[in-house]
RNA sequence: GGCCCCGUCGUCUAGCCAGGUCUAGGACACAGGCCUUUCACGCCUGCAACACGGGUUCGAAUCCCGUCGGGGUCACCA
C-alpha cells in the first residue's frame, strides 16, 4: 500500500515550491491508489496553529491536493499534529537510549563548539569525542553534580558506509563516520525533527518519502534511527528543488527583491498588484507575492493551470505532451521521470498554461467566476442583478482571450460598469489631445446619432460612411472613439463596446470626452 | 572548508541507463512577418544548447577519467 505525506510547518502562507513538492507526493499516491496524508510539523511554533494553518489547508483544497489523512478530516492514525504526538516520541528516545543507540550528554554547547572550532583548525573533519556521554548511573551522578544538564543524543556509527536507494538519484553513499552525534531530545525534553519525522513516518505507515532534496543530507541520520528503532525503511525520492527565475538558487520569500529585478516575475507581480488594487485588496510583500499560492487564486488564476504547470516543473511525460488533465497526470506520474536538476519558476510559462485553460473554459464559467470581482471591487450590486449577468455575458464573449485571469475584467474591462472611469493619460494625450480629435469626434458623434439599428453591423456601415464623407482612413478617428467611450487605448473591438454600452452611454461618454478636451485645451492654452 | 547532489537553447525539457536514426526534437520567452480598428488570439519564419579537457570506440549529448562551474547540507530550526 502506497502512502505519501506532506509535512507543512504552520507558517501562514503556501509556498509555491512547498506545493510542487506535495503534488507530486499527491500525485504518486494517486497513480498508486494509496493514500496521501498531511502531518503537522509544529514542534517549533506552539501558537497559533490553527490559526497559521488555515491558508496553507485553503490552498491546498484551492488546488484539489486533497489528503485522506490529517487536520480537519482524521483518520486512523490521529492525531497528525507533531506537538501532540510527544509520548510517542518520548517513547523512542527511551527505546534508543535502552538500546545503546543514543547516549546522555552532558556537554555544554560551549565545550562542543569548542572542539568543533579544533577540529576546523586542525583541517580535520569535527567528531564529537564524546567526553561527556555518560552511559552508566555513575557517570550520570558525576556529571550532574557538576550541576550539568543532559540532551540525548545519538550515536552513530564510526565505520562503514550507507547506501540510499533513492527513487529519484540512484544510489547514493555516505560514510557513517561522517555523521555527527545528533541531539535528539533537548534538555527540557523537547524532541526535535529528525526523531519526531522518523517516529510519525512509521507510526503513519509511510511507504514512501517523497520530500525536497535538502533533506538528502538528513536522511542517513534518519535511516540510523529508524533501523534503531527496528521500523521497516521507507522508499525515499528526493525531489530537486524549485530555483529563482532565471537562476540555480533555491526559490525563497525572502528574496522578493531580487525577483523583482526579473522582468517576467516583475511583470506577473505588477499585474497581480493592479487587480488587488482594484479588488481593495490589502497586500504585503509579505502575504502578496508570486512565490506564494494564495496570490493566484486571489488575482483570479486556475488551479488546473497552475497545477500543469508545477507538475511539469521537474517532471515530463515525453519530448512534447504538456498540457494535461488531472487525471492524466495522475495516470502518468511517475518518480523515475523525475528530473535531477533543480528546475527555475518562470511566471511567464505559467501565465501560458493560464492562457490555454482560460481559453478552455466555457464562456458562462467565466461569467460566474469573474462575477464576485466586479461585486467585490463594488462595480456591480451585491447580490448581482440578473441584467449585470447578461450584461457581463456579453462583455465576456466580446472580450474573448482578452481576459487571461478573472481579475482581469477589473483591469481591463471596469469601463462597462463605471460611467466615470479615468482617461488613461498617454491614450487621451495620443488619441483626444490632438487638434483634430474634438472636431471628428464631434462629427462622427453627430453621424452615430442617426444610426437606426444600434448593433455591429449597422455601427461599422456608419463607420464606413462617415470615412467615406470625410475622406478620412479609419485610423484618424476609431482611436479616437476608443479613448472617448472606454478611457484605454487597447480592449475589444470598438463596434462591440460601443454596441455593449448602447446608444445613450456611448453618446453621453463622447460628450464628456468632449467636454474633457475642452477643459485640458483651456487650461493648456 | 568537509560531505552530498547537479550541469542539453535565456527558461522548462526530450534524448543518456540499452552509443549510430541528433546537421540535437518540443514548449515558454524573445525578434521579424502575416492577419487586423487597438490589444489579445491564431498562423509563418527566425534566433538559440550537448560546461571544458582527455580517453574508449569505426562512431559519444549518450560509456570511463579528470577539470571547472552551480547548488544543497553541515543547529539543543523544520
Amino acid at each position: 500500500m502506497v502512502r505519501t505525506r506532506f509535512a507543512p510547518s504552520p507558517t501562514g502562507y503556501l509556498h509555491i515550491g512547498g506545493v510542487r513538492t506535495a503534488l507530486f507526493c499527491w500525485l504518486f499516491a494517486r497513480r498508486h491508489g494509496g493514500q496521501f496524508l498531511l502531518r503537522i510539523d509544529d514542534t517549533d511554533q506552539q501558537r497559533n496553529v490553527e490559526a497559521a494553518l488555515q491558508p496553507i489547508l485553503h490552498g491546498f483544497r484551492w488546488l484539489g491536493i486533497d489528503w485522506d489523512e490529517g487536520p480537519e478530516v482524521g483518520g486512523p492514525y490521529q492525531p497528525y499534529y507533531q506537538s501532540q504526538r510527544l509520548a510517542a516520541y518520548q517513547a523512542a528516545v527511551e527505546k534508543l537510549l535502552a538500546g545503546g543507540f543514543a547516549y546522555r550528554d552532558y556537554a555544554t554547547s560551549e565545550e562542543i563548539q569548542a572542539e568543533r572550532t579544533d577540529a576546523e583548525r586542525a583541517k580535520r573533519p569535527f567528531l564529537y569525542s564524546r567526553k561527556w556521554m555518560a552511559e552508566t548511573p555513575a557517570d550520570r551522578a558525576r556529571f550532574e553534580a557538576q550541576g550539568r544538564r543532559a540532551v540525548v543524543r545519538l550515536k552513530m556509527p564510526r565505520q562503514g558506509t550507507l547506501v540510499i536507494h533513492d527513487l529519484v538519484r540512484g544510489d547514493v553513499e555516505f560514510e557513517w563516520a561522517r555523521e555527527q552525534d545528533h541531539v535528539v531530545q533537548r534538555a527540557d525534553g523537547s524532541c526535535l525533527y529528525h526523531l519526531a519525522s522518523v517516529v510519525d513516518d512509521f507510526d503513519f505507515r509511510i511507504s514512501h518519502v517523497i520530500r525536497a532534496e535538502e533533506h538528502l543530507s538528513n536522511t542517513p541520520r534518519q535511516i540510523f534511527i529508524a533501523q534503531s528503532l527496528d521500523y521497516p525503511l521507507p522508499a525515499y525520492a528526493h525531489l530537486p528543488y524549485v530555483a529563482e527565475p532565471g537562476s540555480k538558487n533555491k526559490l525563497s520569500k525572502r528574496k522578493l527583491d531580487k525577483y523583482l529585478k526579473n522582468r517576467d516575475f516583475a511583470q506577473v507581480n505588477e499585474h497581480g498588484l493592479a487587480i488587488a488594487a482594484a479588488l481593495g485588496l490589502e497586500t504585503t510583500a509579505d502575504t502578496f507575492n508570486p512565490v506564494i499560492v494564495d496570490f493566484y487564486e486571489q488575482v483570479g488564476y486556475l488551479p488546473e493551470a497552475l497545477v500543469n504547470y508545477l507538475v511539469l516543473l521537474g517532471w515530463s511525460l515525453d519530448d512534447k505532451t504538456e498540457w494535461m488533465t488531472r487525471q492524466q497526470l495522475i495516470e502518468n506520474f511517475s518518480l523515475e521521470r523525475v528530473t535531477k536538476a533543480p528546475a527555475s519558476f518562470d511566471p511567464k510559462k505559467l501565465w501560458a498554461f493560464q492562457d490555454h485553460y482560460m481559453q478552455q473554459l466555457a464562456i458562462d464559467e467565466r461569467v460566474t467566476r469573474m462575477m464576485p470581482y466586479l461585486v467585490r471591487a463594488g462595480l456591480v450590486a451585491d447580490p448581482p442583478p440578473g441584467e449585470a449577468f447578461e450584461l457581463l455575458g456579453r462583455i465576456v464573449e466580446a472580450a474573448g482571450d482578452r481576459l487571461k485571469v478573472f481579475g482581469d475584467i477589473l483591469a481591463y474591462a471596469d469601463f462597462f460598469f463605471n460611467d466615470a472611469f479615468a482617461y488613461d493619460p498617454k491614450a487621451f494625450d495620443e488619441h483626444l489631445g490632438k487638434p483634430d480629435a474634438a472636431e471628428r469626434l464631434s462629427r462622427f458623434k453627430e453621424r452615430l446619432a442617426v444610426v437606426e439599428a444600434w448593433d455591429v453591423e449597422s455601427l461599422e456601415r456608419a463607420m464606413h460612411d462617415f470615412l467615406a464623407a470625410e475622406s478620412l482612413k479609419i485610423g484618424a478617428i476609431i482611436h479616437t472613439v476608443r479613448v472617448a467611450v472606454t478611457g484605454k487605448a487597447v480592449g475589444p473591438g470598438l463596434y462591440d463596446c460601443l454596441e455593449i454600452l448602447g446608444r445613450d452611454k456611448s453618446l453621453t461618454r463622447m460628450d464628456r470626452a468632449l467636454d474633457e478636451i475642452r477643459k485640458r485645451g483651456n487650461v493648456d492654452g
